[in-house]
DNA sequence: TTGTTTTTTTGACATTTGTCATTTTTTCAG
DNA sequence: CTGAAAAAATGACAAATGTCAAAAAAACAA
């Protein structure tokens, strides 16, 4: 199982021998339950996670209590609190699992160690990072200043397997627009 | 002027005599007038831009002729077109200048060159990538779900200084609501 | 399977926001 | 400074989307 995750890496960029050993030594597992919170409001995302079976989704909750999905991670995903991990503070949204999912993740300590021990690892990161980076403003481009029903073209377009898999209403929280709205716009299709 | 660049990346993460010397070689100039195109869309970004003085913004036009802001780039801050210079890939969105402006340069093959002739400078890169990343995903936050109301008051909270400089379309434009709405929402407040 | 709970759909209506046309204000070149 | 052009504000109305309540469908646990 850990070999996708070498793997992945591997086809962004090579990874010396003693990387991919000592990266693999410091995998560890987990499994979750559907709706199982993988990471809650407030406390730091300190694990930087591989996805390799389910799906998942993070969400933030405002002061109504309302939801706000922003984004559905599925197995060959990376996952984190973007601002959380990388600053290290409090996580301003949750990670739940949609699916069980198994999971693969480091801790930041970790990692952190790994880039100090093999230098060349930052050039992984670095592009791991700007590829996940282009795929968040991608999304953003997907939403802002379009209507709902474009919105959901598009992500039908672009992402057609998470609209399979992930119940309405977080699709439609994700669109922003209303259930009950993208309910009519499914049964206008 | 350019030590205004190698003091920006030293305080991100110190940079060898040797790099930041480089650095400061290949740096080059460039003004820009007021409305002036820096990025077209269709070309590809090639270069790496650290603007010194000035306002731009970039934003993308659809098949309608009509413009959306992308985001507004003032004195301090990096500018690329994302996806189009990490992926070498022709441009998506528009750069231009909304005040005259004053940046400075290198090109993506300088950079590349660096990475590879001081591994060190990945550690940078890493690290300001992930800065805009985490800055990209706050703005996305700061318009998805939201009403006009709650969109325009939240970037006057996080960045007044764009409010005051830059032209009501374009922040409309940004917001993803009419500049009649927003000009409602101004005489509102 | 069966009953319970959750999710989705649907209708009626309210609210928000966009569109278009026009006026007012601002910007800017000469 | 002055006139032309661009930008911003405003009014009237239309369109899109949200809200609320109820019904239908689906998911789930016992």
């Amino acid at each position: 199982m850990k070999e996708i995750v070498t793997g992945f890496l591997n086809s962004i960029h090579p990874l010396s021998q003693g990387l991919q050993q000592e990266l693999y030594q410091l995998l560890k597992e987990v499994n979750l339950k559907k709706k199982q919170v993988y990471l809650r409001e407030g406390t730091v995302s300190d694990k930087i996670s591989f996805v390799i079976s389910g799906l998942l989704r993070s969400y933030t909750v405002d002061n109504e209590g309302k939801e706000t999905t922003c984004w559905f991670m599925k197995e060959g995903d990376v996952t984190i609190s973007v601002k959380s991990f990388f600053e290290h503070s409090p996580s301003a949204e949750y990670i739940e699992a949609i699916e069980p999912c198994t999971l693969l993740y480091i801790t930041y300590y970790e990692l952190e160690m790994l880039y100090k021990k093999y230098p060349e690892f930052n050039v992984v990161g670095r592009l791991v990072v700007q590829k996940y980076y282009v795929l968040s403003e991608e999304r953003l481009a997907g939403i802002r200043n379009k209507k709902a029903e474009e919105r959901y073209a598009l992500l039908m377009k672009t992402h057609p397997e998470i609209i399979q898999r992930a119940p309405v209403q977080y699709l439609a929280s994700y669109l922003g627009i209303d259930k009950a709205t993208l309910s009519r716009l499914k049964s206008k299709w």
